[in-house]
RNA sequence: UGACCUAUGGUGUAAUGGUAGCACAACAGAUUUUGGUUCUGUUUGUCUAGGUUCGAAUCCUGGUAGGUCAA
């Protein structure tokens, strides 16, 4: 079996590598180059040079041929603009689930397959299973067995065509265990710092990096005090629009408290950076209003404005990596979701309605953020995700 | 205009005349392949000019600023 084994310079994808060479597979490594610019970059001079060089290493420790793509060009229109286009709209993007849908397992896996390859294979902690169903295969996409780094997340968006050519050679092991291995076998990577940020640009200062694209534009910060959650009530709060609608604030709902230079800057749930004191609990960003560029916050963390039961995905942004299990309208059940990675699986009830679906959580949420994705899982497996409409 | 009250880090507040503390903010580090969260640590202050006292944020006097009541 040929496979390409995407090297990003890191002890994961290193170790990945070492695995399907032991196993006997004809392996090419891939290094691909998604950006070059340092604008906003915090602790870089020029990581992804480094990057290069290390992966370098690794395919020669590993006897493996190597290769270099640039793939910044697709980077930057469906990833990068993406995020400047979500932010500008006042939603927060994920990035590195767009990155992997659209990049990793898409432009990277047709440039692995002009090489020949039948499958490529990435550092990713999490695990691909089969299920029949009606005489068909049907790949799984199943998390990874260390739950701590658990990965599939970021996965959420990948299809059958995408996973059919994906491999996740350290999907079942523990990041220790990873550490191990590549200490063992002498690899370059083996005390290499796990990399943070968005994939490829790496820790950005976000309003600085956004500000390239985005102006500046000074607004008013509003709080919210919770007493007025008892006059707001909405009347018909127990059926599934009104469960996963947030609150609408207005600027005369609170008081002014201070000024922000950009409510686009700003996402739900945010705490630093408002710039705010004098209160006895940190305040958090509980909404903002591109309209009328207004940031709004409320203090403490149970702040009634911070925390919600449901939410909502529009139909056509509903995606089912088992298209098999996917709902009818009209259809209910109940899975595991998370808003964010790492964030520990919540019980939540799906509906499944004409105009989207609409989760409703067993118990409060806090930051649900529109442009975010949901996943939703049965068990250990990853059935859909949609991105967060409100 | 008269009477009274108040003045402490960037903000909100503590401190029987005896080492100015806390919270929030800010900053730094840790955690984290999104945004964000969380954890740890650090910086910064007694409105001003005098006086009493061994010693003043604290007591006295003037100034300045803000507030309340009266007109």
């Amino acid at each position: 079996m040929k496979i390409a084994i995407g090297l990003s310079g890191g002890v994961d994808s290193s170790v990945a590598a070492y695995l399907l060479k032991k196993q006997g597979h004809e392996l090419v490594a891939m290094f691909m180059q998604n950006w070059h610019d340092t604008t906003g970059t915090l602790h870089g001079d020029c990581p992804w040079k480094d990057d290069l060089a290390i992966a370098e290493l690794v395919a020669k420790k590993l006897d493996i041929p190597f290769h270099y793509v640039d793939l910044s060009a697709d980077y930057s229109k469906k990833v990068v603009d993406y995020m400047f286009s979500e932010y500008e709209q006042g939603r927060t993007p994920n990035p590195d689930v767009m990155c992997n849908r659209e990049i990793k397992f898409d432009a990277f896996l047709k440039a692995a397959v002009d090489l020949g390859v039948d499958y490529v294979a990435t550092g990713h902690y999490c695990r691909k299973g089969e299920a029949q169903r009606d005489g068909k295969t049907y790949y799984q996409l199943l998390a990874g067995v260390d739950g701590n780094k658990d990965q599939s997340y970021f996965l959420c968006q990948l299809s059958q065509e995408q996973l059919a050519k994906a491999l996740f050679p350290i999907g079942d092991l523990l990041k220790p265990e990873v550490r191990r291995i590549a200490h063992e076998q002498g690899l370059p990577t083996a005390d290499k710092k796990d990399s943070q940020g968005i994939c490829f640009v790496g820790k950005i200062d976000l309003p600085v990096f956004l500000q390239q694209k985005l102006a500046a534009k000074e607004g008013n910060i509003v709080e919210i005090k919770s007493g007025i959650y008892e006059k707001l009530a909405k009347p018909e709060s127990n059926d599934l629009e009104g469960l996963s609608t947030p609150y609408r604030y207005y600027p005369n709902n609170g008081k002014k408290v201070g000024t922000h230079n950009g409510a686009h800057f700003y996402t739900i749930g945010q705490r630093k950076g408002i710039g705010v004191g004098g209160h006895i609990e940190p305040l958090f960003v509980i909404a903002t209003d591109i309209a009328t560029n207004t940031v709004y916050v409320g203090e403490g963390h149970d702040h009634p404005g911070l925390n919600r039961k449901g939410l909502f995905i529009k139909s056509t942004e509903i995606h089912w990596v088992r298209p098999d299990r996917a709902m009818m309208v009209g259809e209910e059940r109940s899975y595991l979701v998370r808003v964010r990675y790492r964030q520990a699986l919540q019980e939540a009830k799906l509906y499944m309605r004409e105009e989207g679906l609409y989760i409703i959580f067993e118990e409060l949420q806090r930051g649900i953020t529109a442009g975010q994705f949901a996943a939703w899982y049965d068990g250990e497996e990853l059935l859909g995700s949609g991105v967060i409409a409100r």
